[in-house]
DNA sequence: TCTATATTTCCATATTATTTGAAATATGGA
DNA sequence: TCCATATTTCAAATAATATGGAAATATAGA
């Protein structure tokens, strides 16, 4: 990932509305949400969400299918990877350190402490 | 952390001219740097830097201390880690799953593919 | 104290982002 | 085709952010 990539996912990321939409979506997994449930969730109107979908959607942090009459909006997981990895990319000058960790994947919930 | 901490944190990295300090600093570990040489090596002006540091330090994402006539300034690694964990949270309704991962610490340099 | 260096503050300007109602568009089903 | 529902586009007001020169402040050393 390249630093306008990040730029624009983190200014994607760095707003109310749109964070509360995307942890939603991360929430929600690979089978996504419709737009409508989505601003139900997340109390946003109509308008202003299509907006803000469009600005994920335009930072590469989202993905949208149609299904029907529905739009489906899922969390683009590859995107979030890339700039998690983008952030701590060589940290410390690459040599082995504690104060910045490297993500890497686990099969339990994301909930626990760390370093 | 909280959503509007994240907000802070993720508006405070979503621009050019910080995210280049930020990662600047990343590289430069614990011992961090002094705001002349983050400005050069950012190429960033003295009074926009000024401002820009401000605006990390203010979101909790680089702390400073005087030496001398130098002020030097660090990434905040623990807001990071935070940030991190936030942004992965309850991944999947907690359910194990490849998408995203938990940040969780390695000793190796931060550098290789990920899921 | 005086000087040189390091950093921050002030200021004015330019640019960009956020919000939401109303209207437009798209889809599926009767 | 006609209707109801789902979503997006448009427009215009408001607010926030970025920039960089010039001046102010702070520190160390002579």
């Amino acid at each position: 990932m390249e630093a306008k990539a990040a730029v624009s996912a983190l200014a994607a990321l760095a707003q109310d509305s749109r964070l509360a939409v995307f942890r939603v979506l991360v929430q929600a997994g690979p089978a996504g949400l419709a737009a409508g449930k989505i601003g139900e969730l997340a109390g946003i109107p109509p308008s202003s969400l299509s907006f803000h979908l469009k600005e994920l959607a335009h930072a590469g942090m989202v993905d949208s299918r149609q299904a029907g009459r529905f739009v489906i909006y899922t969390a683009n997981f590859s995107t979030m990877n890339a700039l998690l990895g983008f952030l701590t990319e060589n940290c410390c000058g690459g040599n082995p350190c504690s104060p910045v960790c490297a993500p890497a994947c686990e099969t339990e919930p994301a909930t626990k402490g760390r370093s």
